[in-house]
DNA sequence: GTCTATATGGAGATAGAC
DNA sequence: GTCTATCTCCATATAGAC
C-alpha cells in the first residue's frame, strides 16, 4: 500500500520514525539503528531506501516543510475586521504547529543558530510565508482609515507572532514549570490572549 | 594563572571551547576530538579534567547559569515608573543575552523540547528567575491606582518577552532574512519596538 | 598535567543471499 | 525489498610513559 510520493510502506514507516526521533532527540544525537529500531526494519534498509543518514534528514525537513504550507493554505479565510483577521491568523498558526509538533520543532531546531544559507532556504520556504500573511494583514489594518497605528513597524508585531508560536511548541514543559502559566496546554486560550496584547496593549486607555 | 574555581588554564580553554562547540553545534554533534583540536589540548587531557563528555557538558551548563544569574544580578536598577521599569529589564535582558550568545544558546537549546526534569532544573536556576522579575514588575504596574489594565495576565506578558528574547537569540540568521526586518542587529531598537507594542498595543486610541 | 598509544564499542554504509 | 553479515572508521574512554 504505497504512500503519496510513491513511497513503500516500510519507507513511510521509516519517514515517521525519523521525523519523530529527528524532532525530539535532534541529528547527531539519532542514529540509524534508533530509527531502524522505532521502524521495525532493519538498518540495510533504511539506506536501500535512503542514500545516507543525511540524505534521510532533509526528507524528513522537505515534508515538514510541505505539510506546514499545505496547512497555511488550508486555513486561510478572510475576513473584513483586520483585528478578527489577525486572531484568525494567528489561532490558525498555533493550531497548525500544534498539529504537526514534530515537523515544527524540526523546522524550528534547523533554523536555531542556522547560516545563511540554511536560514535562507528556510525563510523562502515557510517562515517567509508566515511572515509575509503576519505583515500583510497588519499592513492592511495601517491603510489609511485603517484601525490601527501607522508609527509601529509590521515586522516587530510579526516577529513577536512567529516568537510567540515558535517558543510555546519548541519550550512547552519550561513553560509549564513556570509560576503562574495556566495556559501552556491551551494554545487557543494563549493565542487570544497574545493578540489581545496586541491589539490594546497593558496601558489603560487614557 | 588559575581561574576562578580552582580550574588550570587547560581546563578553562577546553570548557570555553566545549561551551561553544555545544552551543553551536549541540551535544549529539560535537566530539571529544573536536573539542580538543578547539581547544588546544590533547584528547585524553579533556578525559583528565572531566569525567565524561556528559559531564564537561554539564559543567558549560552550570557555568552559563551562573553567569545568567550574575548579570541579571548586575543590571537591577529600580526606577518609579512600571513602563520605564519595564523597558528597562526588557532591555537588560536582550543585552545580557547577546552579551554572552554562546551561554544563552546553550540554555535555550537546553530548554528546547526538555523532558519535566530538565524542564523544571531550568526554570529553576535561570527562566524562573527572569520570569518572576517580569511578572513583579506587571503585577506592580497593575497595583491599585497603577498606570496598566488589570485584565491582563502577567504571566502572559512575561512569556511574551522571553519568547521575544529567545527568538532573537536563537534564530537571528533566519530574522536578518525576514523581508523588512531592520532590527535583527540592533537589540536596543528591537527591544524598545517589543515595549511600545507591549504597552499601547497596535490600535488607535479611540 | 600532559602526552602517545591503545582498547572497545558503535557509528554509517556495503555485499550479497533470499 | 528485506534481511544477515560484514567493512571501515571514528566515537568515548583508559593505560601508562614523561
Amino acid at each position: 500500500m504505497p504512500q503519496a510520493a510513491g513511497r513503500t510502506e516500510a519507507a513511510e514507516r521509516i519517514l515517521e520514525a525519523a521525523k519523530h526521533l529527528f524532532a525530539r532527540e535532534g541529528y547527531g544525537s539519532v542514529s540509524i539503528r534508533d530509527i531502524a529500531e522505532a521502524a521495525g526494519v532493519s538498518k540495510a534498509n533504511i539506506f536501500h531506501h535512503f542514500a545516507s543518514k543525511e540524505e534521510l534528514y532533509l526528507e524528513t525537513l522537505r515534508r515538514s516543510c510541505e505539510a506546514a504550507r499545505a496547512l497555511l493554505e488550508a486555513f486561510r479565510e478572510e475576513h473584513p475586521c483586520p483585528a478578527h483577521q489577525l486572531r484568525s491568523f494567528f489561532r490558525d498558526d498555533l493550531r497548525q504547529a500544534s498539529d504537526d509538533t514534530d515537523g515544527s520543532l524540526l523546522l524550528i531546531a534547523e533554523g536555531f543558530n542556522a547560516g545563511p544559507q540554511r536560514a535562507r532556504a528556510l525563510v523562502e520556504e515557510v517562515f517567509g510565508a508566515d511572515f509575509r500573511r503576519f505583515t500583510q494583514v497588519l499592513a492592511a489594518g495601517q491603510s489609511s482609515e485603517g484601525p490601527w497605528r501607522t508609527d509601529i513597524d509590521p515586522a516587530v508585531v510579526a516577529t513577536l507572532m512567529i516568537a510567540a508560536n515558535t517558543f510555546f511548541i519548541s519550550h512547552r514543559e519550561v513553560l509549564r514549570q513556570l509560576p503562574g502559566v495556566d495556559f501552556a496546554d491551551d494554545p487557543e486560550r494563549y493565542a487570544d490572549h497574545v493578540v489581545d496584547i496586541l491589539l490594546d496593549g497593558i496601558r489603560k486607555e487614557a
